[in-house]
DNA sequence: CCTACCGATCGGTAGG
DNA sequence: CCTACCGATCGGTAGG
């Protein structure tokens, strides 16, 4: 509190006149960072296309939003377990309904007969959920490959595996 | 450390009789956390099988290291960002090693022609990592699937992808 | 391994 | 938004 104090110039104490604690504070950086993913991709998943480029437009999205965003993401994404018993279950629910949209890409893509259908389909989300969390470590918004091409990579590798394509 | 000397039965103090430091501490918890998964991995690596088996079992020997122990590798995964510029750079050292391990199976198998040329290839193994550092959080030792099965699933995913199988 | 303690830092508040 | 401050907790040490 006291480096965010000094960040933006006023006295520690002075804080707590704007936010209510520092875990409510987190609450909020937290909530607000995952709705704009939420905000991004809901559009995609209505949209009426095949299950693929549903899911490459979602890709795509995210990767936009992590490209404008990646100190919020990064505590979004990896900071909210560390809300108490109470604050935690509200990040939670705001995640889940980050999941529950590619649940329903692959869902829809396995239920069109576009995907195969799979065993451990929840797995399969887990591990989109997994690389994109991961993506927040490695993504440098100055690198060489812009957000989409490293979302068609993505698109590329969770579609089409190691063998085809 | 107050928490950890009540765990082990002495006072706070006496801990400085045994380690050096908490961040010290912290180190030796991560170093010998991803070992235990660099020498269970790299056995299969060196290995004569094709590409496709090498990372199936690969997959399995991480996911039985992960079921023997989750909150080691929880903080092995997660908690050595927190180490100071002196730490942090050898705890990289060991992950890297780590992650290296994936690169030689991909590339190995792209190199013999099991496994499609892909253009970012360096992005599959971060999704492979970053999908085995995601199944620290939702893997559960006592759930209905085995190590094994999960450890399948993933490479059945990474593979075959979405579509072919 | 214990007793006793240190200085630093923490989130947060009272009163203006 | 500031001054001034609180009690709690932190990693760690001295001396036995």
């Amino acid at each position: 509190m006291r480096d965010l104090s000094e960040a933006v110039g006023i006295r520690p104490g002075s804080l707590y006149s704007h936010i209510s604690s520092k875990e409510h504070l987190l609450l909020g950086i937290v909530e607000t960072g995952i709705t704009s993913f939420i905000d991004a991709i809901r559009p995609v998943v209505d949209e009426d296309l095949p299950a693929e480029e549903k899911l490459r437009e979602a890709l795509r999205a995210h990767m936009r939003v992590l490209d404008g965003q990646v100190e919020q993401t990064r505590v979004t994404f990896h900071q909210w377990q560390y809300l108490g018993p109470v604050n935690r279950p509200k990040a939670l629910a705001v995640r889940e309904e980050w999941e529950s949209l590619f649940t329903r890409i692959v869902a829809d893509g396995i239920a069109s007969g576009e995907f195969r259908p799979r065993e451990h389909f929840r797995l399969t989300v887990l591990m989109i959920a997994g690389i994109l969390g991961s993506a927040t470590e490695w993504y440098r918004p100055s690198g060489r490959s812009s957000p989409e091409e490293i979302a068609d990579a993505i698109h590329d590798q969770i579609v089409g595996g190691l063998t085809s394509g």
